[in-house]
DNA sequence: CTAGTCGTGTCAGTCTTCTGACACGCACCA
DNA sequence: TGGTGCGTGTCAGAAGACTGACACGACTAG
């Protein structure tokens, strides 16, 4: 398969590791997810609601990293199948608060230890130190990528 | 904004963190590529080709992390605007090894300047050791999650 | 030599997500 | 009181990526 020519600094390249990274990990989620019925946009909506009742499309949509026309396209599909509810009018403002019904909250129970157990192995060999320093350095490239131009 | 209601260990997942990473890693680079007309796909294609010329469209597709069936449209149209070539035919087997223009070349480099700005933002406030010690953590999850199940 | 497996390029169709745009409600401030 | 900015939900269209499937060449084991 296509010898590589020169072999370059592509392997050092922090933001192609985390591309990469970010990349078997969805993977890996999809491989577990799939068997379940669910996507990962879906069940990260899913686990939002869980943890946070009451969140609104877009709060939803950002805590998934998708616009708020794909998670409301996702969200009519979650209700319509029974797994979420939203409110016919808004409490107030436009803002329609979502909440999972006992069926979403049981569908979630086997992704989320589908999930659960993809994370640890993904954390399989490495020490409480490093991960540690790895969700600081995390979050220290999130606050700066998001700084601004 | 929705006040969160719980406030749970989503902020201490790694898995998490590591999504959000990379989605605020792509966003800062579509935002800096979009300027000179290029997606993220289109310029990891360019640039893996810049550093091993004569990659096949199987081989592109794994680097960027898309399908081949994606890349080989992306290719066509890289192709039709004269950034890269394919031989007609397969000098072996059904192989086609493709290459930068001249042209393909020039527009790769203000797009690896602009994406190489964002890399450099996003490591600002980390020091060397623990952009190796990330390097090393990544590495090891990737390793790990594509182990297998 | 032959059969089987693997990787590749390609076609077709579907689906998801995105961009762009609009109207509405709320909060703030002059 | 009226205006302005911001966030929201929603509609419509386009672009990107994916799944499924096929035939072909190379390579390996029997």
């Amino acid at each position: 398969m296509s010898q590589d020519g020169a072999g370059v600094d592509l392997e050092t390249s922090l933001g192609y590791l985390l591309k990469e990274a970010s990349s078997a990990l969805r993977i890996a989620m999809e491989e577990v997810l799939r068997p379940l019925g669910m996507t990962v946009t879906h069940y990260s909506c899913l686990e939002l609601l869980a943890q946070r009742p009451g969140l609104s499309n877009s709060d939803l949509a950002r805590g998934a990293f998708v616009t708020r026309q794909s998670m409301n396209v996702l969200l009519q599909n979650l209700e319509r199948e029974g797994h979420v509810t939203r409110p016919a009018a808004a409490p107030v403002g436009k803002v329609l608060p979502t909440r999972l019904t006992p069926r979403g909250r049981r569908s979630l129970e086997k992704a989320s230890a589908a999930v659960r157990s993809v994370e640890v192995r993904m954390l399989a060999g490495l020490s409480e130190d490093e991960q540690a320093g790895a969700l600081r350095v995390l979050r220290s490239m999130i606050r700066s990528l998001r700084g601004g131009a």
